[in-house]
DNA sequence: TCCTTTTTGTACCTATCGGTATAGAAGTAA
DNA sequence: TTACTTCTATACCGATAGGTACAAAAAGGA
């Protein structure tokens, strides 16, 4: 996970693999057959891992709080110091090449912006949100404000210059 | 630069090269350099072509009409069914491994961001933006906006869906 | 026309790509 | 010990990567 997450997939070489787990090739092969369905093992762990932010942000009791705490959070992920500085589904997504591994990337971001709009549904429900508040463009816009802050980082931006692009994301609030 | 826009960096390769132009190997070479000074070629085409809508709409006489043309701009060329579904400076930026390319593309954002700087600061002594703007922040938050609008295009979103993200991120307007 | 310069095409280089056949090493059960 | 299974390592596969040597061909100048 480690290696796709800082080199990309295509950037990924069997070897960069084998060496970062300290296992020869037929090994790796025979435990999780190959680079593509390795790939997809390691992007699961990235999603229960270090992506798990999007799933516990939405527990927050509020929207505000919601959104808050998720850019906080994959801010946090990209400055931190211990990983690399993007976020691996993104930097996977455009770096796969022609591989049938696009049309899983669209299913995922799918996925994210279904839970994003679920949430706002409900926070419109609670009174939480105006009532004539499209809650999947909003989901919308939330996760391309993510990706905006993810390509700010891989391309150099730092921390401080992420957090003020937060602050001013949430100045676009429903209302 | 059609053939790198649409398959990145590393994912393009020599033989895509050649065939696309319809030229054998050595004359590439001879006219280009090598594949790194060949892309960098082809973005500077990218530049003053494609992409020349960042220049274009820094021109606009408000601040407000130089971000809605830009954002208007850069959803017009994500959903352009005669180009690729992306931007070929986020694309490559996240597919040229570890090349030494990487530094370049910080300097670019920067040059982008100073570019955006320049013209909201002009727009703040205009009386176009408060004067409590944080002229920095907001060219930050514009780009990021614009990179979120790629990688959404990029993994699949409509234009319409681009279209509505653009209309909510337009509501963080300083004020 | 002849010669020179430039362009082009064939063929090849080494390194590495993703992926595999196969045999030795190590552990298990009787 | 024996027989069997599981794991690991060496060595290799064809394909393709980026990059070049070199000769045929074409173009230009006198």
């Amino acid at each position: 996970m480690q290696v796709f997450w800082r080199k990309g997939y295509l950037g990924t070489s069997l070897s960069d693999l084998t060496d970062a787990m300290g296992i020869k090739r037929p090994s790796l092969y025979a435990t999780f057959g190959n680079k593509e369905s390795l790939f997809r093992k390691a992007l699961d762990r990235y999603f229960e891992g270090p992506s798990a932010y999007l799933h516990d942000a939405l527990q927050e009791p509020t929207a505000r709080a919601v959104v808050e705490r998720l850019f906080r959070a994959v801010i946090d992920l990209l400055s931190d110091p211990q990983t690399p500085t993007t976020c691996m589904w993104v930097h996977s997504a455009l770096s796969c090449g022609d591989d049938p591994l696009l049309k899983e990337f669209a299913a995922q971001r799918a996925v994210a912006i279904a839970a994003l709009r679920k949430r706002f549904r409900r926070a419109i429900a609670e009174g939480d949100l105006p009532a004539d508040t499209d809650a999947g463009a909003f989901a919308h816009y939330v996760l391309a404000v993510n990706f905006g802050l993810t390509v700010q980082a891989t391309t150099g931006a730092p921390r401080k210059e992420l957090l003020r692009i937060a602050e001013i994301a949430l100045r676009a609030w429903p209302k």
